[in-house]
DNA sequence: CGTCTATTTGAATGTACTCAAAAGCGGTGG
DNA sequence: CCACCGCTTTTGAGTACATTCAAATAGACG
């Protein structure tokens, strides 16, 4: 079994070498290129994947033609329209590889399989699922209590191996500004110092 | 077993009446009279509560003392601070009632206890988690690509039953927006009718 | 080297906030 | 029963933060 994807998932729940080995066999490798989409706005999420390496964005389109990021994932994330995903509905997002990078899939019946044989495997998720959760409502929280600067400092020293990845564009749609106002930012920043 | 409960379960997963009995064991009932905590910020998190009537709200304080409400909770919802029950640490939430309340609680153990006795529990709160993660991405989505009316008017279309126990003070510090300006939307829809 | 994209900059604009004050509303006690 | 008190809501003037638009500059890639 690929170790970084063991690694990640002895940091949630104990499985045995068989386990392990059983749950390996229910994915499969794929690369992606950069710029290439796992999945576009419209689709059903038929996967959901595990980053061995490189970067993708999750982002939506709204009314307005704009996209607003969702989340980044690198190395050793989870990566899915987990709605979409489960319940086989048409997803609202895209996402998209920035760089040429490596994963690995796991369908929906594979998961469901997995559910069923090794049932740790459903404490698996459902740990993960709240961590994912409770970052998202830190970031709820976050968005109405600090300044655009604060988050982009937040980010910075949070997602240091993120924001060396991406641009300033991608980053204002992450923080939900317009870059030319990263930009300001950025300028602001570096007169204090 | 409370009939709504067992409701709230069924909409989720399948549970034998016995199931549901040994289940029901686990929680207590609980009143919360009008503008009292259920947690407060500093405390551990010692219960998951499912509201049978009432209204609660759940918010933390910024550095500079404002207020900011990540959800509201009526009958039929869920209600606890994930990460301080789930990792029994001191919580950064408060959690008052709005109006006088009756709760069901689980307490740590017991949930726990739950999780080995009917596993399928362990999958009831997997789906709920991964629920109340999809709707809190597209809250995360729609603040930055909404403007505030956009989002007053999807609070108002999508959670009447909420909007109708609240004050526009804590309307706007959901929205993450002034009471004031909550005021002056309002204006502004009733001068376009 | 040329092209495409990202970044920076500035001026004008707009959205939402702050502060202060008035008006409305609901509950409570005399 | 009504007067009062506390809290909510409204309103307006002035201000601040962030956007839009346009143009110049810098950087990356084939």
């Amino acid at each position: 079994m690929n170790e970084l994807l063991k690694q990640n998932i002895k940091r949630h729940i104990n499985l045995s070498e068989d386990e392990l080995k059983m749950f390996n066999t229910y994915f499969k490798t794929k690369v992606i290129h950069k710029k290439n989409y796992l999945l576009k706005a419209g689709e059903v999420c038929k996967y959901e994947a595990f980053v061995i390496k490189g970067c993708f964005r999750v982002f939506s389109i709204d009314k307005n033609g704009n996209e607003n990021v969702l989340y980044f994932a690198i190395s050793d994330w989870w990566l899915s329209d987990i709605d979409s995903f489960t319940n086989q509905i048409p997803s609202q997002l895209f996402i998209q590889a920035l760089e040429d990078s490596e994963i690995l899939l796991i369908n929906k019946s594979n998961k469901v399989k997995a559910y069923q044989e090794i049932p740790k495997i459903e404490r698996l998720f459902r740990i993960m699922t709240q961590k994912f959760l409770v970052s998202n409502q830190r970031r709820i929280l976050q968005n109405h209590s600090l300044t655009s600067e604060e988050r982009y400092q937040y980010f910075l020293a949070n997602y240091p191996q993120i924001a060396q990845k991406i641009t300033n564009i991608q980053l204002a749609s992450y923080l939900g500004i317009t870059h030319e106002f990263v930009s300001k930012i950025r300028r602001k920043i570096a007169q204090k110092k």
